[in-house]
DNA sequence: TTTTAAATGCAACTTAGTTGCATTTATGTT
DNA sequence: AACATAAATGCAACTAAGTTGCATTTAAAA
């Protein structure tokens, strides 16, 4: 993707054009796996104001730009790309040695004994491991 | 289970038995789906210290009494028992009304394409949607 | 070029959870 | 029962993630 295309992605999502989305954007379109905050704020090189950067990070989620993944350490972390496609979410892989996140490829079908009355919308899963870096 | 077997149970733990413990592992005995930090203070009739709630909550996942649950709120929730047998964790249920979690009876069996050179060690789901009450 | 709504930066705040330390308490030993 | 000791408690101060209000700046439509 060019930085044509990021600026065609923002306009389609109804967000003005910024230094800062564009800067974001490329970031996460280079990194194959996913950012948090403090990554996010190492890795620009013009210092970028926290809320600006969470409020960022808000909208683009909010126009399925980028996933927020919870990988239970506390720390919410970003990877571009929808969550889900047709419903299915992707798992993510959290290394326990060094908590790099990766999105992973598959399905995770549920056989699950839910209650009568619970209504079902999404299910995330994260796999717990060791990854091939570590 | 009554007050002696609670006193048995810190014992084979190796954890004192205080007022505090046993006031924590009878309300949990009671509850029937995850506490939050909030939730636990709430129902105790003696405002406990902060530091001290979350230590005994702490030692008490340490000796496999509770089990510790993400669901993303941003807030731990707590329930009773191991997370796992045999190395199968259960589900939780998030209701997204109420907020309250359900430990899930059942499976989750993977289908995943985990790359070489990961290694699997836990799989931790949980399940959106609207629970029976909401 | 002007207008306007959205984006930014700053400071102050909130909330969950942790840490250091002095005091108290449970429990094993004499 | 009295003593010793290690663990548990309470308090205060702190950390870290994330949010909010508001004034200023900027993108982009008119």
């Amino acid at each position: 993707m060019k930085n044509d295309n990021y600026e065609q992605l923002l306009k389609r999502k109804g967000l003005k054009k910024t230094k800062v989305r564009l800067a974001l954007i490329q970031h996460f379109m280079n990194m194959e796996h996913a950012q948090s905050y403090n990554d996010l704020q190492a890795a620009l090189i013009n210092e970028l104001d926290k809320s600006t950067l969470y409020r960022n990070l808000t909208s683009f989620e909010q126009a399925g730009i980028i996933h927020r993944i919870n990988d239970h350490t506390g720390v919410s972390k970003y990877a571009f790309g929808e969550p889900s496609i047709h419903g299915n979410e992707h798992a993510h892989f959290v290394c326990e040695c060094c908590e790099t996140v990766y999105c992973m490829e598959g399905l995770v079908p549920l056989q699950l004994n839910i209650p009568k009355g619970f209504k079902t919308n999404n299910v995330q899963t994260i796999v717990k491991g060791i990854c091939a870096k570590c």
